[in-house]
DNA sequence: ATGAAAGCGCTAACAT
DNA sequence: ATGTTAGCGCTTTCAT
């Protein structure tokens, strides 16, 4: 069907050595004079030849091909903002240096190492990869490199590269912005479904590290709030006259459901609430008010994750076996003053 | 290095072509016992034998991949949902069949076709092609199947299979719609930057042909407004007191940015102006006022782009050349009557 | 500088 | 029912 390098071969009246070496120019044993590889360029050109990757991946054992696997494909589009541009910032490092990017769909465990060990990927980039042991013992035995993205780094060293953002210095960043506009109880919110996302557990961490560190008191179990998806929840909460003057959401898309509830219990913000969210994306831009939010360096984060897998695939060992990026703060429109600061400082 | 499908038949005593059989299940001049079915998947599942994808992509000349080309990867995260949408639903339906989804980025033409044909990937969704004579050449030559996607069908039939939704429908759709609400003077905007998107020209000629039949007269020159990216024409535009009652953006992001826009001028929406958008997805929620506007049925042409892609890879031809498929309208807050109808039908 | 030939790991026709 | 073998198209070592 297609015409191989052995035809233009047998046409230019070379090898199919030669041919390899003028069209591709790999190997370093064969050498060609100029005027022949003029011809061969030339025949290969006429006869209209297109070299096939495939055999040369085989041949190589490198397809210049990486995964990344999200853990739920199908709620791309409705979900964060924050996974759009992870794919952005990890496909854009890849096709600079002339990789393409596989997507794997939610793979079930046994399946991931058939995929992953199949030949047809060197590297992948994995997002949200949980620490259990199962997973320990995947990466393990995985025959290609990995780079996790928003995962812990796990306590045990592993063969895989880490890449996160400082979740619990993103949280604190927002609690000293709340403290420091006067509040005092202020509520941590995550959705019921996120009970097992890594970044979720450790926000929740640093939100109680936070308050402790920023208040100089513990949060309690009143403080965290666990809410089904569109938080239903919210008008009987607030129904109930809660102490809290201010809400802290574990995501972007949570704090959006958590001001379409609010705003439709006709509270009035961010004067009757403060409410922050975490990742500072164009999403933030379109509410109303307009999100005050954490924001992680994602670009950065991917680049990071992709060109350390890039440097790992070429055999380097990487520097680092986890790279753990500083959050920012975005002030805009959905934080202000208490309209009544509970537990003020100095209450005169 | 990696354990091979012959040193399986080696260790179970049996020849590789068995090995091929039990444990890929592939060729049917081959039968195995049962009982040396089991010993050979013992054996490979005790020498940790992991098949190599490569060698049989080449052997068999399938890969299981097909491309998805997006000619604006980069502007992803913060271009209009629809691209994501699209993206799931081509992706749900690949993934379901057990074909993987390869990105490519936007590539130089010249590249293309070594993209396309170098075996790495049995089919492509071409999202966005262009009609030019080039494009045409390049389906042409190009060694496996492609189906476009939002993109006007040639007037000469290709090879390609071509999904779109009817633009000029659904912007008639729209312009109904702002009639009978009672606007008269509407105009069409999009982006200068958007000037050679089929789409965009498409539902511009819509425009025309709407008004034309639901007004009985003829848009101008001045009822079509080419801005820049963010719009900031608006103001001066809107200072010079144009008689338009409404606007009918092109895209979903644009009539964000209008939205925003007016807001900033100090409009009161809808009350002031009535904006309706292109496709209509969670973004249309998350704006203030909700935006009405137009519905291309994504997920059913993604659907059916991936279906019918897949199908041809098969080596079935396509039942058409060309799915059209219709748009509804989703009215939200972002229309209202006109406060001042300047063309009322009946004067009184 | 150039060519012959041996595979990469797998599949499928063919022979037994 | 099972084994032998010839490739898929390319790269690369080794002779010349």
């Amino acid at each position: 069907m297609a015409v191989t390098i052995r035809e233009v071969a047998k046409a230019a009246g070379v090898s199919t050595a030669a041919v390899s070496k003028v069209l591709h120019g790999r190997g370093n044993s064969v050498r060609v004079s100029d005027v022949r590889a003029a011809h061969i360029r030339e025949i290969a050109e006429s006869l209209n030849y297109r070299p096939n990757a495939v055999a040369r991946n085989l041949r190589i054992r490198r397809t210049h091909a990486v995964g990344i696997i999200f853990e739920n494909f199908g709620s791309f589009a409705n979900g964060p903002l924050y996974y759009m541009h992870l794919f952005e910032g990890v496909g854009g490092v890849l096709f600079k240096n002339h990789y393409r990017m596989t997507i794997l769909a939610e793979i079930a465990h046994d399946d991931v190492l058939s995929s992953l060990g199949d030949g047809q990927l060197d590297g992948v980039v994995w997002c949200k990869l949980t620490r259990d042991p199962e997973s320990l013992a995947l990466i393990h035995s995985c025959p290609i490199p990995i780079v996790a993205m928003n995962a812990p780094a796990p306590t045990v060293p592993t063969e895989a590269v880490f890449v996160s953002c400082d979740n619990e210095g993103g949280i604190d960043l927002a609690v000293q912005h709340l403290v420091a506009l006067g509040h005092r109880r202020i509520a941590f919110l995550y959705e019921r479904q996120e009970l097992d996302t890594p970044d979720r557990q450790a926000r929740l961490e640093g939100f109680h590290d936070a308050m402790k560190a920023r208040t100089g008191v513990d949060a309690t179990a009143e403080d965290v709030l666990e809410w089904d998806w569109l938080l239903p929840e919210f008008s009987g909460w607030w129904a109930a006259k809660p102490p809290h003057t201010a809400i802290i959401c574990w995501s972007e898309r949570t704090a959006g459901n958590l001001i379409l509830q609010a705003t439709s219990a006709g509270l009035s913000l961010p004067g009757d609430l403060s409410i922050v969210g975490f990742d500072s994306t164009q999403y933030c831009e379109t509410t109303t008010p307009r999100l005050t939010a954490v924001c992680q360096p994602i670009y950065e984060m991917a680049a990071a994750a992709a060109t350390t897998l890039l440097a790992m695939i070429d055999g380097m060992p990487p520097i680092q076996s986890s790279f753990t990026f500083p959050c920012t703060f975005d002030v805009r429109d959905s934080t202000t003053t208490p309209r009544s600061p509970l537990n003020a400082e100095n209450p005169s």
